[in-house]
DNA sequence: CAATAGATTAGAATTGTTCTAAGAACGGAA
DNA sequence: TTCCGTTCTTAGAACAATTCTAATCTATTG
């Protein structure tokens, strides 16, 4: 699955590595690809997201149903989820502990622990 | 909001509180329902799981983009979630131990601490 | 320069969820 | 007990997020 460098790709990938690290939802990432000047359509935008995400280049992030979004920092870290905003705050890894977790069923091994920290307005 | 004991949420108390701790999607236990022979569109059915995780008798958890389960546990506890086999494991709250979570951003507060052990075919 | 295999794209289809408005149940007044 | 305003309930229709599929494009090989 060699990914070609195509015109939709690289107009993706510059919006999404450019800068610093984000947390974009594909829609949010195919109106900023249409602003740029682009011609993307919303499923590519879907299947590029999941390519770059099995490429190791970007991390899914599920919050709520029906609301997912993708992740330009792939380090170990974890977040804050402002449910009001739909807004997703990074927590640094080194920041949170988890001790305890218990060994998975038979045949079967961790691939990922996700921690998410819902907060609301106080 | 006086929840009234009508026919289809009598139908769907039944089938989540019989037996023991159960995870379902508002899918499954349409299913269910249905074929316990009782008439309950699948929208009521998410309107009562909404109602009861509302009045504190479920709690909801997300796993996957498009896909969150009802949980009738509503003690403190984390989740295997097992992908492959879309299948939702309880661990006991007492085993994992979270620290370090940082003080949220001013203005808010910790509603919720969520951990899913994301775990494989080894 | 074919011919072929593999990759890409986006429209269409599907899935999961929420909204809305018509009807049903309730409670108070007469 | 009947009437009536109010609140609650339900499910069809609408919506939103995501995935599928097949037509098209690209790369590779002879
Ligand atoms: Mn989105
Ligand atoms: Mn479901
Ligand atoms: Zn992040
Ligand atoms: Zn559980």
């Amino acid at each position: 699955m060699g990914l070609r460098p195509t015109r939709q790709r690289v107009a993706l990938a510059g919006l999404l590595f450019r800068q610093g690290d984000r947390h974009v939802s594909a829609e949010s990432l195919h109106d900023e690809v249409t602003k740029a000047g682009f011609e993307v359509s919303l499923a590519t935008v879907y299947n590029t997201l999941h390519q770059f995400t099995e490429a190791g280049l970007l991390q899914q992030v599920v919050v709520d149903a029906g609301r997912s979004y993708f992740d330009t920092n792939i380090g170990d870290h974890q977040h804050f989820y402002y449910a009001d905003e739909g807004e997703l705050i990074d927590i640094p890894g080194a920041a949170i502990a988890i001790a305890g977790v218990p060994t998975p069923p038979k045949g079967t091994a961790v691939e990922r622990v996700d921690v998410i920290v819902r907060i609301k307005r106080a």
